[in-house]
DNA sequence: CCCTCCCCGGAAAGCGATTTCCAAGTCTGC
DNA sequence: GCAGACTTGGAAATCGCTTTCCGGGGAGGG
């Protein structure tokens, strides 16, 4: 393993002048010295060893993204743009995945503390569960005590910055364009009771429908992914339109629909929350409401880096966008 | 911010008794002194300063992943079966996404050496570039030699343990499937002729159809992705099948097919590669061959781990499904 | 009963960088 | 030609932890 010292020696220069020399400093090192440090350098490869490097500036050039899953295509856009993000302000990044067990975001939390990064950004949605949410919120505490920064995309529940979907609009939104096309008759595949976004979303078409003076959605409570959807869509009832609060459980039940020979939209219509690129060309195109997922990753990156007092929550609005999954009823 | 000398002093102990209670050690600590340690450290709230532990072991405890794409299916799967194996391992893991872009591959792994990371996993097709490949190969010697572990999911170009899935068997039973079916007239949609994956894929298909005396297909290069297959579809002339060489490129495809008129399968076949988990809902369901995505990451960072010499390589069958994207004809 | 061996606690030497503080030049301006 | 202000190079302290080495005390064997 080369070390600076090695460089130094060899460059004949003393351990101060090779680090100005290589790894930055605000002091400038004379034309000559600073070549003879540069080529053996070169000569031997050295690579500045970072937990060093972190260890004397008290400050590490890693940035943490915990997110549920990195496969559910949600996630990876969320952590894509935030990646982008820490990629233009030269950091590290360094992902989690929880798989949606609570335990192991705060476990998270903890080890990323651990590991001095310069932010933490807590992707996915909050449950509300006080006891688990109060032991996050203090690990999290901990970890901002100590200088860390942190940021939220989701439920602004920690008191940290928070980028947060515009999830009750988003779907009052949709649930008005869709009686507007007529339906009366609703179906909300609501995912978990316990799970924030799926019920702010599920909430938030309810209310929607009750101020438009229309009866209240069947509500299935299932599994928030592909499977969940597909389970719940075959407990629909009767209804001429099923509100899917994610995209991915929309294409389950679109699958189950499907299978039963139920065309969509002839017989039922169909509609989802996020607008994932990946399901862009699935068949019926999915009527979604669109959120901009890289934007807000980069945006929660953003602000955790600038984080100050006070409190920030930006609230994204997602936009309805009306494709062939749903039709106009008589 | 809490150190472990806060922690000695707290609870009356030396610096060594309080590293060898809180952070794992062969020597054996006194039940009371244990128990004082631990307290204070509760009460304290500490947490080990990873990159302190990390250059006084001279080994960290996290892996470094570098793929192109997060948004790419296909990359999400490997990136999380490498996660979910590092995480039973108790590892931590740093992802970094090119873009595309050999110079960053280069760049992440220079930058994970400085991490001193434990293993390096690259996932992703090699360009046959030599001058690029070489550089590449030249940082991943430096990082090895400086004792780092390394395995590729790709092409086995660099001299590392790699999992290497059949591309070339895999399109060749592709195409013998086809056949079978009929068709006599193909397309391939190849991507770009640079990239091995995508020219291996390409190459065993035709090859396959010389063995069966069949003419050769009609092959049109172009992008890696969505759009990519969405052009090249655009520029088929005659054939009955298409082959795209995967899956994100064939829903592509399907989609140009689909805007035309064309109908999948009653007009044309179509049929891709890797069977991406997200696309399995698709209309028409697609054929192509079944990659064990999540397995091949997960292998790939125990290859990693328990790197010795010499050299292996393990191929990855494919298995060819036949969805109801391709039809047969008379 | 003494000696040896083992077990456990602490002092201190690293790990590989950064950065402060000094000292010695080098430029200015008069 | 000289005082004072800048530069520039180097020695050494420091970051927080691990681990070797040493020493003291208790257990076990002769």
């Amino acid at each position: 393993m080369v070390t600076l010292e090695d460089v130094a020696k060899q460059a004949g220069v003393s351990l101060a002048t090779a680090s100005r020399v290589l790894n930055g400093s605000t002091r400038q090192v004379g034309a000559d010295l600073r070549a003879r440090v540069e080529r053996a350098a070169d000569e031997l490869g050295y690579r500045a060893n970072i937990a060093a490097q972190t260890l004397a500036r008290g400050s590490s050039n890693v940035i943490g993204i915990v997110v549920h899953d990195l496969t559910d295509p949600y996630f990876a856009a969320l952590a894509d743009g935030a990646m982008r993000a820490a990629a233009t302000e030269g950091l590290l990044v360094m992902v989690g995945t929880t798989h949606r067990d609570p335990e192991q975001e705060i476990a998270y939390v903890a080890t990323l503390n651990a590991q001095r990064v310069r932010a933490v950004l807590l992707a996915g949605s909050r449950v509300a569960d006080q006891a688990v949410t109060g032991r996050l919120r203090e690990e999290l505490a901990r970890y901002r005590d100590s200088g860390g920064r942190a940021a939220c995309v989701g439920q602004d529940l920690l008191g940290v910055d928070t980028v947060a979907p515009a999830n009750r609009e988003g779907a009052a939104e949709l649930a008005r364009a869709l009686a507007g096309l007529g339906h009366t008759r609703f179906a909300v595949l609501a995912g978990p009771p316990h799970l924030m976004t799926a019920a702010d979303r599920s909430a938030g078409f309810a209310a929607a429908l009750e101020e438009l003076g229309l009866p209240a959605p069947q509500v299935i409570h299932g599994p928030f992914d592909r499977d969940g959807g597909y389970a719940a869509a075959r407990q629909v009832e009767d209804a001429t339109c099923v509100f899917a609060v994610n995209d991915v459980m929309a294409v389950g039940a679109l699958a189950a629909y499907r299978e039963r020979g139920v065309r969509v939209p002839d017989d039922v219509s169909v509609a989802g929350f996020d607008d994932i690129v990946t399901l862009r060309d699935h068949v019926p195109a999915l009527t979604t409401v669109r959120l901009p997922l890289a934007d807000m990753g980069a945006r929660a990156l953003e602000l955790a880096l600038n984080e100050e007092e006070p409190v920030v929550v930006e609230h994204v609005a997602g936009e309805v966008v009306l494709r062939e999954s749903v039709r106009r009823i008589a």
